[in-house]
DNA sequence: GAGCTTCCCTAACAAGTGTTTGGTAGGTTA
DNA sequence: TAACCTACCAAACACTTGTTAGGGAAGCTC
């Protein structure tokens, strides 16, 4: 029994358009037990690399058992990406509803993003290993258009924050939005959650650095 | 004839300890023709997700015409990581034995780290997808020991400019490290050669949010 | 106890995988 | 012309892959 207890209480949505096959009436509880083990699996050993009697074994079954969860191996990220996704934007959707200033949406945004690194740390290391080669697909639409939305949000908030003088003007405002981007979510490669910074931690501490630089200023004055 | 002309000339190194098998001898600049649309591929796809008869397609052969360069889909990651390596430690080496100042070496290993971006965005690519669970084979324990090489040249750089002053002292070095390491090779995953910005310019740009932040300094005074 | 539901097992399937073996067209050397 | 080498093809091999079909044990309801 790899799996041991895990019990964590998700409120996700799952089950999309999932009226077209549906093996039988599986419970949602047993469900997100083995959607987590194969998401731990899915998110070391990569996707692809991943066999169904793997992840059957970490959950102390055998590979046709799956089967009566789920219809198809893509069917589990599919439900992993999508879950993950929307609680991401539940929670960046409040802080971009909040009315916040550039600065201040941005803080947010990088502090939110790691508390869903700490709460979904292997859907994030699937979402940023595998989302490239899965958005072809139509079935992972949503992938692309999250991208998109991702977009919009971090340049809205730079923008708005070169107009108004809080963030520098002579940036290449593209390229540090990528930056920005990348070096929040890139942390989910290596966190590991119960370590010895906490996600607000961690955020406060990249914050620091995007903001003001690794190199000491003279005056340091916020208000 | 989908891969056409592809003279790209370097020095790699490649075969290693090859006197094992090696099916008979082909030309070593077919290798690297071969190589170069492998690794387009294998970055493009993943390396799992990479059939060897897609490789060959791209190539314009069949698949088992792959084998006689080569004797293993493996063997050839094995090859495109540690060539790659190797020039990208040679770089490494030379500013580090150049006896510059903490931020003069943050300086160079970044923007010598762009150029090799530039040279080797497939491998690099392939590099950050694939190492890690590469790694756990013996075979490529260089990737591990490349990772400790790392990490002492860059930790040692952000140490002595914390001790000189150059840095500031209230970051956690680690985490600071993670950060440089990160936004430096993640941009492999959407720099694309030959586009607006050289790899000369995006490091002055990344260097530039990195040492002083995406906020307005008072004054920009630097001797 | 009959019937039903939930959850898993056993055993197989077809397709796709990396790899091997033997052959051969074309060029170079003798 | 004969022998040889390079670089590929054609066809198969053994194995792994995701997936399916039928069955059965435990627990609940009536």
């Amino acid at each position: 029994m790899p799996n041991s207890t895990r019990t964590r209480a998700s409120t996700g949505n799952s089950a999309k358009k999932s009226e077209k096959k549906t093996t039988v009436s599986p419970s949602p509880e047993r469900r997100r037990e083995l959607l987590s083990t194969a998401a731990e699996v899915f998110a070391a050993q990569g996707y692809n690399a991943t066999t169904v009697r793997r992840i059957a074994d970490e959950a102390g079954m055998l590979a046709g058992s799956l089967y009566y969860h789920f219809d198809s191996k893509e069917s589990m990220v599919d439900e992993i990406l999508s879950t993950f996704l929307d609680e991401l934007w539940a929670g960046y959707e409040a802080v971009l509803g909040a009315g916040l200033g550039p600065r201040e949406t941005v803080e947010a945004l990088v502090t939110e993003s790691f508390r869903e690194i700490d709460r979904h740390r292997a859907a994030v290391a699937i979402y940023q290993k595998e989302s490239k080669h899965l958005s072809a697909q139509p079935r992972f639409g949503y992938l692309t258009e999250s991208q998109r939305r991702f977009e919009r949000a971090w340049l809205g908030a730079l923008e708005r924050g070169v107009a108004e003088g809080v963030f520098r003007a002579d940036l290449d405002i593209r390229l540090a939005y990528r930056f920005l981007r990348d070096t929040v979510w890139v942390a989910a490669s290596w966190y590991r959650p119960g370590g010895q910074h906490s996600p607000e931690e961690i955020a406060r501490q990249y914050l620091s650095m995007v903001l003001d630089g690794i190199t000491p200023r003279e005056r340091q004055e916020r208000p």
